[in-house]
RNA sequence: GGAUGUUUAGCUCAGUUGGGAGAGCAUCGCCUUUACACGGCGGGGGUCAGGGGUUCGAGCCCCUUAACAUCCACCA
């Protein structure tokens, strides 16, 4: 027998171990349509957070979801190297012993990185275990595993090879506090206040000067120019003439181009060609000299003079200083501008000439636009994703790290001519270039690269691609879902995956970002140890609109522990009623009772429901509609009905209850399953007859049977509501008892008894025609007075209500059908239910006259 | 500057081809009725952001305004 209470903590106690023991995560049966996924590899950097948990839990409803249904559902679990971050956690560890990279060297620095990953992954095993997931461990993958390091070297060999891959030299992002070039992506701007400083610069062979504004006055050593626009009336005639630079007294060339805004600042801009990208620009327009001023450490290099080796602030102060000693500063401001700062380090990027490797975005980008057949849902982010792809630029893929997939580029020694090769070069004469690739060069070969790509006849391969499904969060679809739709198109010549699932980010009760600075980050952990992981799950994924944000509310999780436990006593009540020597029978449907074929009719429309929406991904909207039914249908109207049902007619059609009500539970313990697979499982495992796990069984499936409404069963729950509502406004006692005339050509077998056990009834007189006086209650072809010590003005409100009520409904729908066009545009069925009403009410309105 | 999203009950949010506005929490009243007090029953509370349009009919479609949010681009 199960407890009196749903107890997370018990119920979700071993059935993970055994789930996983017996092999059910394990997919490759081959007599089933397959069904795949694989997971977001988390990055081996740290616990799991909430929107982990939300993202691989709508994964698992699918999964689970899907092998009910019949499917082979492979979803490949995996972990991410994530290089700049793991690296960074790495070295501030090392920095807590007072080591540095350097002090260990490569070798030993990999040795302490993989170290750190196999604890951190045991970590993540360990939550994926308590969320439940039903991933494939047998085909686990990391993507610095061997097999997905031939992968990535076959793709850069393949794409340096076509030219799509080259080495060259670009303004790129530069982290100066991890030390690497970081892509586009992985800068996130911030509006930051800063100052704007304004300083005379000399013209040469002349008294006058010009003033030049600057927001970063320590890059002045890398200037090679200085741009007025040659439309702005004020500068053109010192165009072709030349400026000293008050950073360090070199002559620089002014020069004329419309690039340059006359509005703003001064009009007259310092060109440095080496530290900004438009500036980098002009340099090729006009083939100008890019000076690099800062060194890797962003501190200033040998072209800075006595301010070599300052910091890059550092050196802005003392530079601003000298300039206004020399009474050259004019004024500074204070202005607010965008910067870009580091996506790991949060340190200000430093915009740099160097020399990296790219990825040549634009015939790949093309190629994606042209060919994807990935499907978004919902399906505005393909917008999202074809605006990207639309105006992407070339893709900086080289790191100055150690922990990734080594770049297989090999210079000769003496010549500098590089070999891009898959195998190793042991030649003596070359060195194989320092830099790692970008981690999410790897991850975007992630679906096939893990099913034994680029061996085209791997079966996982074969089988299992493309991907039946991702899901990630819409933040993520540059990073990562844009690379893999167009490495994917290049290499399988298949979009990565038929359907994309998109969903939003997880916020704190106050719709701010969870983050650590702000310490509102929540555990899921400590989530699950307060109200059990099924109920997280169905936090989760209910109650929200697909590709919508959340926000974490501890109430509403507790509102979800609270509806499991409902369903747990349904669950208790059902199991108990079917007492010691229960046999099921099957189901007649037309042999039942009105009352069986309402809920039976209810529930089949139920899962044709819930199934279509599962099946669209509409997980919260088919909670709700399984969570209408369970609460309103079955334990607030059946449930009651069936303890009268239980003790009518004879035992064989106590037999039929008992079987329907199993039906019932049954149908929505699997219907639950997916969301709240613990207790699914933990009541299906309850039941008289069962497979060995739930995960065995199939989905629900509907009845054949002819959906009626039944009238008179719905006269009955509304009577009983009235019945309630009387008792309340006339200040009675819930067990008050009344007598009721119910005046009616007929009444279904039982009906008296039902409406007693709810009603507290007295007496329960039906006749064909009432004459009473009391308070009248009107049905669809039914009436109810309720025989009381009523006073005539409680009576005669009543009556004036439902009158006014009538006559206001009576007039509603007289207006329409007196419209032409109503009632020739709107479609047949609507006209007529319309008329019907009408009817209807102007039958009741006689009768209360 | 470009794009997307949001605006519905006190709060947090659902609302799938347009056809009588819903949930959770909160609130008020009654009830320890034998599945459940993590409960039951009943109630109150909304000109669905404003304006215009299409339509027999608009929370839903179109236009427009406003506020908020996010992303992209630019910023000497």
């Amino acid at each position: 027998m199960l407890e009196k209470r749903y107890d997370p903590k018990k119920v979700e106690e071993g059935k993970y171990d055994s789930w996983k023991k017996e092999g059910y995560f394990t997919a490759g049966d081959i007599s089933k349509k397959p069904f795949s996924m694989v997971i977001p590899p988390p990055n081996v950097t740290g616990k799991l957070h909430l929107g982990h948990a939300w993202n691989t839990t709508i994964q698992d409803i699918t999964a689970r979801y899907k092998k009910l249904q019949g499917y082979d559902v492979m979803w490949l679990a995996g972990m991410d190297h994530a290089g700049i971050a793991t690296q960074a956690k790495v070295e501030e560890k090392l920095r807590k012993e007072g080591l540095s990279r350097y002090d260990l060297g490569r070798e030993k620095f990999l040795d302490r990185a993989w170290q750190w990953k196999a604890e951190y992954a045991d970590n993540i095993h360990k939550q994926w275990a308590k969320m439940g997931l039903m991933l494939d461990y047998s085909r686990e993958r990391f993507t610095l595993d061997e097999s997905l390091n031939k992968a990535v070297v076959h793709v850069f060999k393949t794409l340096y090879d076509k030219g799509l891959i080259y080495r060259g030299e670009r303004i790129i992002n530069f982290d100066p506090e991890l030390k690497t070039a970081l892509s586009n992506i992985e800068v996130e701007y911030s509006e930051d206040k800063g100052k704007f400083y304004y300083f005379k610069y000399p013209i040469v062979g002349s008294n006058e000067f010009l003033v030049v504004a600057t927001t970063r006055p320590e890059t002045m050593f890398g200037d090679t120019a200085v741009f007025v626009n040659p439309k702005d009336k004020r500068y053109k005639h010192l165009i072709g003439k030349k400026v000293i630079n008050p950073a360090n007294e070199e002559a620089l060339p002014i020069m004329g181009d419309e690039y340059v805004d006359i509005e703003f600042g001064t009009g007259a801009m310092k060109c440095t060609p080496a530290h900004d990208p438009n500036d980098f620009a002009l340099s090729e327009k006009y083939n100008l000299k890019r000076i690099v001023c800062m060194d890797l450490n962003a501190k200033m290099n040998e072209n800075c003079g006595k301010y070599k080796g300052l910091d890059r602030y550092e050196c802005r102060d003392k530079l601003v200083e000298q300039i206004q000693k020399d009474g050259r500063l004019i004024k500074i401001e204070d202005i607010v501008h965008t910067v870009g700062h580091s996506e790991r380090s949060h340190t200000v990027v430093e915009p740099m000439l160097m020399k990296q490797w790219f990825v040549k975005m634009r015939p790949l980008a093309d190629q994606a636009l042209k060919k994807s057949t990935v499907n978004f849902v919902p399906a505005r982010f393909n917008n999202t994703f074809r605006q990207w792809m639309e105006n992407v630029d070339d893709w900086c893929i080289s790191r100055q790290l150690w922990w990734g997939h080594r770049i297989p580029a090999y210079y000769n020694k003496q010549t500098g001519d590089i070999i891009v090769s898959e195998k190793p070069i042991n030649d003596p004469n070359y060195y194989q270039d320092e830099d790692v690739l970008d981690t999410w060069f790897s991850s975007a070969l992630w679906p096939f690269a893990t099913l034994g790509w680029p061996n085209e006849n791997a079966p996982d391969y074969k089988r299992y691609f493309p991907n039946s499904l991702l899901v990630t969060a819409y933040d993520i679809i540059f990073f990562w879902v844009s690379r893999m739709i167009f490495d994917s198109l290049e290499f399988t010549k298949e979009s990565p995956f038929k359907d994309c699932l998109i969903h939003g980010l997880i916020r704190d009760s106050q719709g701010r970002k969870m983050s650590k600075s702000l310490g509102n980050g929540i555990d899921p952990i400590d989530v699950i140890d307060k109200y059990g992981v099924d109920a997280l799950r169905y936090f989760l994924t209910t109650g929200s609109a697909p590709g919508q944000d959340i926000r974490y509310i501890e109430e509403k999780v507790q509102a979800s522990a609270n509806y499991l436990n409902k369903i747990w006593n349904s669950a208790r009540y059902v199991l108990e009623s079917l007492g010691d020597n229960f046999k099921e029978v099957k189901i007649d449907f037309n042999s039942l009772n009105v009352v069986e074929k309402d809920i039976l009719t209810k529930l089949n429309k139920t899962i044709k429901t819930v199934e279509s929406l599962m099946d669209k991904y509409e997980y919260s909207m088919a909670s709700s509609y399984l969570y209408n039914f369970v609460y309103d249908d079955f334990c607030s109207s059946y449930l009651e009905m069936s303890k009268v049902s239980l003790q009518m007619g004879d035992d064989k059609y106590k037999e039929v209850v008992k079987s329907v009500l199993l039906h019932i539970l049954k149908n929505i313990i699997i219907m639950i399953y997916p969301f709240a697979p613990f207790i699914g499982e933990e009541l299906y495992l309850a039941l008289p007859e069962h497979k060995k796990s739930i995960m065995l069984e199939s989905y629900a499936k509907a009845l054949d049977i002819k959906e009626e409404e039944y009238e008179q069963v719905s006269n009955l729950y509304k009577m009983i509501q009235d019945i309630r509502n009387y008792k309340v406004n006339n200040k009675l006692a819930p067990n008050y008892k009344l007598k009721f005339i119910v005046e009616a050509k007929d009444v279904f077998p039982g009906f008296n008894d039902y409406l007693a056990r709810f009603s507290f009834a007295k007496e329960i007189v039906v006749v064909e025609k009432a004459s009473s006086k009391g308070m009248r209650y009107a049905y669809k072809d039914m009436n109810l007075y309720i025989e009381d010590d009523i006073s005539k003005e409680e009576l005669e409100a009543k009556k004036a209500k439902d009158i006014a009520f009538l006559k206001a409904e009576i007039a509603r729908s007289e207006g329409m059908l007196n419209n032409a066009n109503f009632v020739s545009k709107a479609p047949k069925e609507k006209v007529d239910l319309e008329r019907a009403k009408l009817a209807e009410f102007k039958k009741k309105l006689a009768e209360l006259n």
